[in-house]
DNA sequence: GTGAAAGCGCTAACAA
DNA sequence: TTGTTAGCGCTTTCAC
């Protein structure tokens, strides 16, 4: 690694000159920064980064931590993320939970020492449920800047990044209910979690609501196989005619099952769910679905966490920023 | 952030002391030990990551680099990577390309300033295009360790992740002539990359030594609707009864795309994709594939290059390390 | 216009 | 047993 003091030795000069050349002081001769410019170009000279970040106690990296990358909806938003952060000249150290509080413990800590100037954090299934919350309150008390997403605790005060999900399925069952529906279904692989229950509460009090139907919902459990609690469910209610699915998994699944079983979609069944372009497409007919812009997600928090940065010595109140969804008509609605 | 220096003032004794006790020196006095310790313990100190990068020079950081994370192989890549590096005391900082040249130049020069240790690298498709290798082969001059797994150059001399892409569609096709199938075809929506070329090579030599069928193929072209591709490929060759698909949605696409079109699958038709349990499941009947074990591609590779780095003074010969793959069959074959 | 020195937080050789 | 010092690579204040 070529250092200042490579060059300021084959110049002869001293560091500090050399220093203040590459940065275009005014105090050195226009021959010297000429010169040591020259030189570092040749030997294409890079100021180490850790240098740098001890000396100006930033590292402008920033720690990302999600549950699970396989998870479309966090791949996305950790493209978004990503994508912000290059834009700004930051870099982002991943760390994933994998749905586990300790790991999430173990990946704060670890990087919770100087490693990065702050975190972007969606909690772990466990962490959600058990409502634990030390290791983020944590880096609060320690006044590292945190932001979370989605999957987010009311306990801990931070800036928050989220879509609204009991909005999002109210409105949609409203929908349904007001094109005439009648038989109004919901499905779900994330009933632990806060965006599940939100999203079944939406769902469950437009219906309530409208008083002339009653919830119908299948909680897909995640260990058997989802084709065939789909089947079943179906078998069990055949009045259904719309399905909202909460998850970007049994949305798709759906559509190829019912179409296995003749339905016809969408004039008898119509079906939307939580999803993308992508996996829209895995379907026949194309699933209808709810775009949560994860990317947009994923983009918000990291300006958020470093526009925080940069006004560390304001104390700014905490912002709750909520992404709006799009739904999208394709061919199961 | 507490230091060394706020232990040493509160205690009374020199910054030395205390992190000689710390590190249990022998030449400390049990005494002066605990005392350090408890009050290490209390204040919550944690030595600062940045300063000890400096000093060792390593970072124990690992610069990754992938195309598209949206990619479901190149997620389970990453997570594969980030949970072995977990396991070894590494943080990965990830970078994204976007399937871009420049990008792809702009992570490696942002990180390789002292930022990481070493780089795993899945380059672009624009880098694999035009055959770039410069960033890289800038980066083996400076002595930097580089992994490269999947999409890979052949101009670059490193250590290398990779499956057999040529024998593993050569092998399939030869199983579906041994079946007795009798118009085997191959589809693709990566038939710039060179694993996408491997792959179809492997088909066509298969179906060529055989000399009873001539290769059909289908390259999907990318901003058009694929499903709209794979029937009027389905309908302009209705004898097919197999088909392979080398990339991890057409092999999906198709099934419902043929299923909605009344074949009988697997019995006139078999189709197998390059994909894994979720995204088999997400069509009826679940698609027959091939597993890449991403995750195992990337924890190897991660663990190829910590070994590297912890023989930096070795000049041990460069590793091409073949993950085997995996035939699962389900309801297409 | 240039250089010496201090300091970011840490470790380790050396001194006391 | 404890402390002093130097140094990792850099910037910046202060001398010269």
């Amino acid at each position: 690694m070529v250092t200042l003091r490579h060059l300021a030795e084959q110049l002869n000069v001293s560091v500090s000159t050399v220093s203040k050349a590459l940065s275009n002081s005014e105090e050195i001769s226009k021959d010297t920064i000429e010169r040591v410019k020259a030189l570092a170009d040749e030997l294409n000279y890079q100021p180490n980064r850790v240098a740098l970040s001890l000396k100006n106690n930033e590292t402008r990296t920033i720690g990302v931590i999600v549950p699970n990358i396989l998870n479309r909806f966090f791949a996305k938003s950790l493209f978004g993320i990503e994508q912000a952060a290059a834009e700004m000249g930051y870099s982002i150290i991943t760390c994933m939970s994998n749905e586990l509080f300790d790991k999430e413990c173990d990946s704060i800590s670890l990087l919770s020492n100087g490693s990065v100037d702050g975190f972007i954090v969606a909690v772990s299934e466990e962490t959600l449920v058990n409502k634990k919350s030390q290791h983020l309150q944590q880096l609060i008390d320690k006044k590292i800047p945190l932001v979370m997403f989605d999957r987010n605790l009311n306990d801990i005060t931070c800036d928050k990044v989220v879509i609204d999900d009991y909005k999002t399925t109210f409105d949609l069952a409203n929908m349904f209910i007001n094109q005439g529906r009648e038989c109004i279904a919901f499905m779900s692989t994330i009933d632990d979690l806060n965006v599940g229950i939100l999203r079944s509460t939406g769902y469950e009090q437009a219906i309530s609501a409208h008083g002339q139907q009653t919830p119908i919902k299948l909680s897909i459990k995640k260990g058997l196989d989802y084709q065939e609690q789909i089947k079943e469910f179906l078998q069990e209610y055949p009045k259904i005619d719309v399905i909202i699915a909460a998850d970007n998994i049994s949305g798709t699944t759906a559509v190829n099952v019912a179409s296995s079983l003749n339905y016809k979609i969408p004039k008898n069944l119509s079906i939307i769910g939580f999803a993308d372009e992508v996996v829209s497409n895995l379907s026949v007919p194309k699933l209808s679905y709810i775009n949560q812009n994860a990317v947009n997600i994923g983009s918000s928090a990291l300006r958020l966490i470093v526009e925080k940065l940069k006004n560390k010595h304001l104390e700014k109140p905490h912002l709750k920023i909520k992404i709006p969804v799009d739904i999208v008509h394709k061919g199961t609605t």
